[in-house]
DNA sequence: CTGGCTGCAAATCTTTTGCATCCTG
DNA sequence: CAGGATGCAAAAGATTTGCAGCCAG
């Protein structure tokens, strides 16, 4: 456990905001400020492989990563990628799956909306087209 | 419809494999020799606007696009990424949301686990160390 | 002629890798 | 000293963009 590693463990425990790889090398740059994004992806890779945190997927644009290691689901906003857990206890059985037979490991359900903010926004651009935001580097 | 939208739309519509935007490339430029991988994103973004395709982010390593836009699961090899249809009907009500209001749109299921082909592999390489890979072109 | 579609190349963004260096024990 | 961790720069992979040319209406 290097001060790095403390630091990055540090700033996802109990972060909400399943940050992307990006997000917290810019966080933890502030203390750090020569940590690299190698040291970023390998800290997340080995506390992915020690079970500290999840990768999720459901963002189209990056990975993102939960400190939460525990089953639980979520819910994404297709529009500005804000990820929410469930804390809701969701039973799904074993699908029953005829010609391929797989060894399931595991289930991740993903509700997909729009958040708040987001529909005020929405509201308040009027009658104008829908802006499709395609850099999102702000993330 | 110019060619090029027919040819992917028919490359896609049937096709189980949950295509990549590199397979589509490929196996349509057997086709279409002067295709180029813009066109392909194009046509992709296209297709999904009007509702005939989805995007599915399952795969850790890339978009995968699937011929089906209604409502469906899949499963998911977290080994050689193959990604299966599920038929199952399965029923989630939507998430209760306490401190986020989202307008929830849509919910999707994944379920994770290894194939079959992938479990076989993995025992014939007997005691050796599960080789972590990580160039994915090949697919 | 106009607008949309194509093809190509270059750019962008995210993630990974190689390698030299640095610590820790 | 050895092994793992770090920092840096460069590479790789996936996706997007700019722009010129083409084609159908």
């Amino acid at each position: 456990m290097t001060p790095q590693r403390m630091a990055i463990l540090n700033y996802l425990k109990g972060n909400l905001e399943h940050p992307s790889a990006e997000d917290i090398y810019k966080a933890i740059g502030k203390k750090f400020p020569t940590m690299s994004f190698a040291t970023v992806y390998n800290t997340l890779e080995t506390l992915k492989q020690m079970g500290q945190i999840r990768e999720l997927y459901c963002d189209p644009y990056k990975k993102r990563f939960d400190p939460n290691p525990n089953p639980h689901h979520h819910v994404v906003c297709t529009q500005c990628q804000k990820i929410v857990d469930l804390q809701d206890e969701i039973r799904i059985k074993p699908p029953t799956l005829t010609t391929e037979k797989f060894e399931i490991l595991g289930s991740h359900i993903e509700f997909y909306g729009i958040c708040s903010k987001c529909k005020s926004k929405n509201s308040s651009s009027r009658k104008e087209e829908t802006i499709y935001v395609k850099n999102r580097t702000g993330s």
